[in-house]
DNA sequence: AGAAAAATAATAATTATTACTATTTTTTAT
DNA sequence: ATAAAAAATAGTAATAATTATTATTTTTCT
């Protein structure tokens, strides 16, 4: 894999953001700094960066998959009303992950908690 | 929400399997006792048993969502060599509800543990 | 049984993602 | 520093999953 700008820069705006932002979202940034960048060009580098560990990819359901360059463990939170994702401080136990490894007589490469609900400000919304 | 028996042999086939199929194969199996009916009621059924809880939208990030019909609280094992969804009988603790709802002052209505790696009969054939 | 409401089949349309190819950028070796 | 080789890009076409549309059929209610 050899270096690139636009990927350099696709990673800059993962690492400094705390949204999920889905490819099109990420396009629409890189494209500030690099206004001749390709849709599938930020395609190939996401999948580039996820596979080689620097992002995460979150699939929820909504049509499109969210990045993150956060790869720490953490935990989401998906809100099914506005369609945000929040990061949480909450990861898997061990104990979690060794009962799955044992479980599946596999490897365990990622582990993750996802949760999904109406987060505050959609409440605070319905009830206007 | 009224009866429909095209629904219910959905339901069956997703009750009765411990595989996580997709709209495609659901499609070719309802196809077997109602062969006209169409892809989109697929489709829509399965969307319409998804928001009444009566089935699960998986979604691994390998293009296609699965459908679990078991809505018991349990795990889920992806295989990222062979794409297979497993079962396992691994749950977020309470605690790790409470802690998700407290850190984001939301509801929780589905909690889950996802881990991904290479499952055993990958590793076997891997090794051949 | 007959009217009203909901569901369906068939298909068109949409949208996210990947594939392709000629050109440009990056690396490597001189 | 420069030229060849390898990798990446832009632009666009193609693909594949999902949703929308509409005329017809099924289900429910009285």
């Amino acid at each position: 894999m050899n270096y690139s700008r636009q990927r350099e820069s696709i990673k800059q705006y993962l690492m400094s953001t705390k949204e999920h932002p889905t490819a099109e979202i990420i396009y629409q940034h890189v494209k500030e700094d690099y206004p001749k960048i390709s849709l599938a060009t930020v395609y190939r580098n996401l999948t580039l960066l996820v596979d080689s560990g620097e992002a995460l990819k979150i699939s929820t359901g909504d049509g499109t998959d969210h990045y993150d360059g956060n790869t720490t463990e953490h935990g989401h939170y998906y809100c099914k009303c506005c369609h945000k994702l929040i990061d949480l401080d909450i990861a898997p136990t061990t104990g979690q992950i060794l009962a799955a490894s044992s479980e599946v007589l596999g490897t365990i490469e990622t582990a993750s908690l996802m949760f999904t609900g109406v987060c505050k400000d959609c409440i605070i919304n319905e009830e206007k």
